[in-house]
DNA sequence: TCGACACCTCATTAGGCACA
DNA sequence: TGTGCCTAATGAGGTGTCGA
């Protein structure tokens, strides 16, 4: 089916795709020395390159770390620009221009296990290289990046001025949020929370690219590209409401009182913004069911009814991948369970092939088997380390 | 010796189906 | 139509192997 290979996130997000390895190259924080480009297996031929293996952080690093603190959630970077002009005019609503790449990162206060959720939806974005972030690396100097010799990263685009975070915290590639979209009053005591848009792809990137695509395929192109696009959007706009409510959410469970503080509260402009990021989402997702929708009738009519009768798989299309149908024959395919679909790509390391997909902090089966092993053994070690901390009667409860 | 990871194993979950 | 059973599929921990 056109639309299970369309958004296949295997193909999405293929290790190879040149749409998916970074244009800005930045150095994977100090703490995740080695980096590995996704897919590679730390059997390959080419051991000798130790350092560039991507893999988490070592129990000591995570455990020697600083405890958990508050790491402002920075937005990053999109290479949007670069990309088709979306087919879903209707959902580039127009929104007060983002900047020239600006993207947020997920906010995770456990200080463990973090890395750049957006990412998974975002293939475009380099910053998945960047997986575990932690706190303590984010202003360290990509050092072990260098130990290549081969391109080395150019620094991290100077980023604008902002009142927070401190400079020198922005891990590279990160940009903190616009001045002018915070509230006046709460500078220097909000978090900041990403309000740009990602960019909507203009005419000219459109025309960019055009050339490369057969006029057979085009309509293709178009559609996986409007596709990948409306995710980001969607990805970005809950990301901001996410932030928002994080950032907002933490100057509430600070204030130890209940009657908030109208200092602390957000503008009414910001709560507007934060609805019309909703609409926009909704918007995007009718985008994406639209195509969707289409995707399926224009497959079927191809089909003919080569099938008919054999498989009326709509609702378990968009589940599985592909990999997961060959084993069922047209017409034996079974209702496949509400669980989570494999993401195709590790959260962590971007991996697309693994023996097996693990439980990670996103969810179930958002980690390749490696990352998953590892973050199972240090979810056991922290909370062993819980336990030991905690006075006895509290720890046990299930 | 230790860390990383592929593979194995088992408990759990949910869809399908028979039956009252 | 509701309920209970069966079973495929999945989730996740355990174990063995390999390499540093």
């Amino acid at each position: 089916m056109a639309a299970a290979t369309l958004i296949n996130p295997a193909n999405a997000y293929h290790p190879h795709n040149t749409a998916f390895s970074s244009p800005h190259r930045h150095p994977p924080p100090p703490s995740m020395p080695g980096m590995i480009p996704p897919g590679e297996s730390r059997r390959t031929p080419n051991e000798t390159e130790l350092a560039q293996r991507q893999s988490l952080p070592s129990i000591s690093e995570v455990f020697s770390a600083s405890k958990p603190t508050y790491s402002p959630t920075t937005p990053t970077t999109i290479p949007g620009a670069q990309s088709l002009h979306p087919p879903f005019s209707s959902a580039a609503a127009p929104r007060s221009e983002p900047g020239p790449d600006s993207r947020p990162a997920p906010t995770h206060d456990d200080g463990l296990f973090r890395y750049p959720r957006g990412d998974f939806i975002s293939p475009r974005h380099p910053n998945s290289a960047h997986p575990f972030l932690e706190p303590r690396d984010l202003g360290k100097a990509p050092e072990h990046a260098q130990l290549n010799g081969s391109n080395p990263p150019p620094p991290p685009p100077p980023p604008p001025h902002m009142p927070y975070p401190q400079q020198g915290q922005l891990p590279p590639g990160q940009y903190p949020l616009s001045q002018a979209s915070m509230s006046p009053r709460h500078l220097g005591h909000i978090p900041p929370y990403e309000q740009h848009r990602p960019t909507i792809h203009s005419d000219e990137d459109y025309g960019m690219h055009r050339n490369r695509y057969d006029p057979s395929t085009f309509n293709r192109h178009i559609e996986a590209w409007g596709y990948q696009d409306c995710l980001e959007r969607i990805s970005w706009s809950a990301r901001t409401v996410y932030n928002f409510a994080e950032a907002y959410g933490k100057l509430a469970s600070e204030q130890h009182s209940g009657h908030p503080i109208p200092e602390r509260l957000p503008s009414e402009k910001e709560v507007t913004e934060m609805l019309s990021n909703v609409n926009f989402m909704k918007q995007s997702l009718e985008n994406v069911r639209e195509l969707v929708q289409h995707s399926i009738r224009t497959e079927k009519a191809r089909e003919g009814g080569r099938h008919k009768g054999q498989y009326d798989g709509d609702d378990d299309v968009s589940m599985y991948g592909d990999g997961m149908k060959q084993s069922y024959g047209l017409g034996e395919v079974k209702k496949r369970r509400g669980r989570a679909a494999p993401p195709g790509r590790c959260h962590s390391c971007n991996r697309i092939d693994t023996p097996e997909w693990r439980r990670g902090p996103d969810g179930a089966r958002t980690l390749c088997n490696a990352c998953g092993l590892h973050y199972a053994k240090l979810e056991r070690k922290r909370q062993m380390e819980q336990r030991s901390i905690r006075p006895k009667g509290v720890e046990e409860r299930p």
